[in-house]
DNA sequence: TCGAAATATTTACGCGCGCAAATTTTTAAT
DNA sequence: ATTAAAAATTTGCGCGCGTAAATATTTCGA
C-alpha cells in the first residue's frame, strides 16, 4: 500500500475512525492524545502512508517547527562540523533544521536571513560574520524570532551567544609554547573575516605580557576565505625571509597554520619541537584535518559538541517557554590543548 | 517604513491600486504583467516591504520553486564544494535550493528524501550513496518529481546522471605514472562508501593491463567516512611493512591519499618523484585541501563547475518543459591531470 | 480612427489544515 | 456506583493565496 490514495487529513481521519481535530492534535504532539488513540493512529499510519501537508500546516499556525541555521561558509570544515552537530540537535528535539550557508559572502547572509523569515521559523541559530554582518538584518530577525548566536558574537544582538573562550584558549597555548621553547610570534590575517581573530590577537598580546615576553605580530595581506592559500603564500614569504623573530609561530586559526605548514615543507624547513627542527607552528580550532597535516598540528580544540548543544538548548528553552530569555546570556567553553608534533 | 503593517496580498494590492490576482501574477512571474503595472507594483514594493506568504503560496500550487539538493556528507569537502555550486546555479535561475546532508548515513538519505517530498519540490538533485542508498526511496521520489543524479549513478533511476568519467580519468593517471616511473599499486577501501570507487578499481585494472603491467590492489579495512584516518592507519601499516610491490601508490580518492601522506611523513618516508624519494602517492578528485598537503598531491581534478551546472541544467530543462526528458541521459566529464609534487 | 489582441479586473471557489468553543464520551478516583 | 476530570468529537470559521471564467479595459497596428 505504498501509493496510498489518502489526499488529506480529513480522509485519513475518516478511514482511521478518528476525528480530524484529534488527528491534527496527534501530529502536533503525539503525546497530547490518549495512548490508545495514538496506537490506532499509528497503526493506520502504517497501512496508509499519509503525511500532512506541511504548507497547509504552517500557513495558519502561530509557530512552525522550523529552525533556521545560518553559517558563514560550509566550505570551511569548521563550520561544516559545527553545523552538523547543531542540525542533529534540532532533529533529535523534533524540529526541522533548515541549513543555509552564506558561502563566505556577507550580503548572502542577509539574503539567507530574509528568506528564512518567510519560512516563519520557530527560532534561528546564527553563526554571524561579525562586523561584516548586516546588523540591521540580524536585528530584524531577532525582533521577530528567538535568535541565538554561536561562534561569533555581535554586541547585544540576539538572546544568547555561545562560543569558545578565546582569551583562555590562547593563553593556554601561549603558556605551553613559552614553557616548552621560544615564545611564539602571532600570525594572522590583516583583515580577518571572523571576529574571533581580533579576540585571539588581544589574548595573545595579554598573554605574552603576562609571561613577560615581547609580543610580535605578523599580518598577512589578502582577503576572503582562502585561508590556506594565504597562509601558504604570505606565511611562506615570512618564513623564507626569516622575518619571524622567534622559531615559534602561533597562527590565528588552523587553516592558516595548514597553509604555513605547506609552505614550510616547500622550503625544506623541518617543523616540530624535536631536536633538529627549524620552527614550531601551532594553530587554533582543531580543524578536522589538523590530525593529518605534516607534521600533525598542535592546536586548541574547540568543544564543538558543547557549543552546538548549548546553542540549541538556549534556543529550545525559549521555544518551550514561549518567551525570550529574561536576559541575554553569553556562554563560552574552554578550549583544550591538543599537543601533536608541530609545536 | 521597515515594519510595514501589510498583512496580506489583499492589503498590498489595495494600497497599490491594483487587483490581487494581478499582483499574484506578478509574484509568480514578474514578466507576465505589463511593464507599467510591474513598475507600479515594484514602486509600492519599495514603500511597503511586503512579501507573500510562502506557505500560502505553495499550498495550493501545482509546483513550487523549491529544489531539493541531497548530498551524502557535507563534512566531506568534495561534496561541500559541489553542493555549493549546485546551490548557486539554482539561485541564479530563480529557484530556492534546500540543501540537506545525510551526514554519511544512508538511512538519513531516506529521511531526507521523505521530508523533501513534503516540501513539494519542483525537482530534486541527488548525489546518492549508490548501492547503500534505499533504492525504493529514490525511485519513489523520482516517481513524483523530476530527479537528476550526480556524482554517483544508480542503475536507471532518475531522468539523468551527471558525473566524472572514472575510466578515462584513472587511465590518465595510470598512464602518467607508468610513463614517469614505476607502475602504480592501487590503494582503496575494502568496503567503499561510494560507487565511484568500484569504477576506479576496474579502470585501474583495465588500464594496467592495457599498459602491460601487472595490477596490484591493496584494500584497507575500516568503514565509514573517516577516510583520512583509514588512509593513515592502514596505509601506514602497508608502508611500514613494505607491502606495496612498487614505489608508486594510486589512491582511490584524495582523502585516502591525504591520510597516507600523513603516515608516510610519520614514518620518515620521502614522498615525491624527485631523486631520493622513497615513494610516489597520487589521488583522485582534487580535493580542496590537496594543494596544501606535504608534498602537494598529484591528482585528477573533477570538473566541479561543469558537473554542477550540467546537473542543474538537466533538471531545469524538465522544469521548463513541464515534462520528463524523453530518455534518460548520462553525462560524464573528463578529469584533468593535476601534477604536483607527490607523484 | 477603429477593432482585435493583450492585459487587467471582478467574482468566486477551493486548498489542507489550525484552532476555538461547545458537547459528548471515556477514564480514573472516590 | 458515582462523579469529576481528562480526552475525544462536532461544528464551523478562517488563514493567504492559486486559479479559473467572465467581463472590462487598455494597447497597438492598420
Amino acid at each position: 500500500m505504498r501509493y496510498s490514495k489518502i489526499r488529506n487529513m480529513e480522509e485519513f481521519a475518516a478511514i482511521s475512525g478518528i476525528s480530524r481535530p484529534t488527528v491534527s492534535k496527534y501530529f502536533n504532539d503525539p503525546g497530547s492524545v490518549r495512548a490508545s488513540t495514538r496506537a490506532r493512529i499509528e497503526a493506520s499510519l502504517k497501512k496508509y502512508d499519509y503525511q500532512p501537508n506541511v504548507f497547509a500546516m504552517n500557513q495558519n499556525r502561530r509557530t512552525t517547527k522550523n529552525i533556521g541555521i545560518v553559517v558563514p561558509n560550509l566550505a570551511d570544515p569548521f563550520f561544516s562540523e559545527i553545523a552538523r552537530r547543531v542540525e542533529l540537535a534540532c532533529i533529535d528535539a523534533g524540529y526541522s533544521p533548515i541549513l543555509a550557508s552564506s558561502h563566505g559572502r556577507p550580503e548572502m547572509e542577509r539574503e539567507n536571513l530574509l528568506s528564512l523569515r518567510s519560512l516563519k521559523p520557530a527560532g534561528v541559530l546564527l553563526a554571524p560574520f561579525g562586523r561584516m554582518s548586516d546588523e540591521d538584518a540580524v536585528k530584524d530577525i531577532s525582533h521577530d524570532f528567538p535568535l541565538v548566536l554561536f561562534d561569533a558574537n555581535i554586541g547585544d544582538v540576539g538572546q544568547a551567544f555561545v562560543g569558545t573562550d578565546n582569551a583562555k584558549s590562547v593563553d593556554l597555548m601561549v603558556e605551553y609554547l613559552c614553557r616548552s621553547g621560544e615564545p611564539p610570534c602571532f600570525f594572522e590575517m590583516k583583515f580577518p573575516s571572523n571576529p574571533n581573530a581580533n579576540k585571539r590577537r588581544q589574548a595573545y598580546l595579554d598573554s605574552m605580557h603576562r609571561h613577560g615576553h615581547e609580543p610580535s605580530i605578523f599580518q598577512a595581506d589578502g582577503k576572503g576565505w582562502h585561508f590556506e592559500e594565504i597562509g601558504k603564500t604570505e606565511g611562506g614569504r615570512l618564513l623564507s625571509s626569516k622575518a619571524f623573530s622567534t622559531n615559534t609561530v602561533l597562527c590565528s586559526n588552523d587553516r592558516l597554520a595548514i597553509g604555513m605548514l605547506s609552505a614550510a615543507y616547500g622550503l625544506g624547513l623541518r617543523v616540530g619541537h624535536s631536536a633538529g627542527c627549524d620552527i614550531r607552528v601551532a594553530g587554533h580550532d582543531d580543524h578536522p584535518f589538523s590530525k593529518f597535516t605534516c607534521p600533525p598540528l598542535t592546536t586548541i580544540a574547540q568543544d564543538y559538541e558543547a557549543i552546538a548543544n548549548r546553542a540549541f538548548n538556549d534556543l529550545f528553552e525559549m521555544l518551550e517557554q514561549g518567551e525570550r530569555l529574561s536576559e541575554r546570556t553569553e556562554t563560552t567553553f574552554e578550549g583544550r590543548l591538543v599537543m601533536r608534533n608541530s609545536a
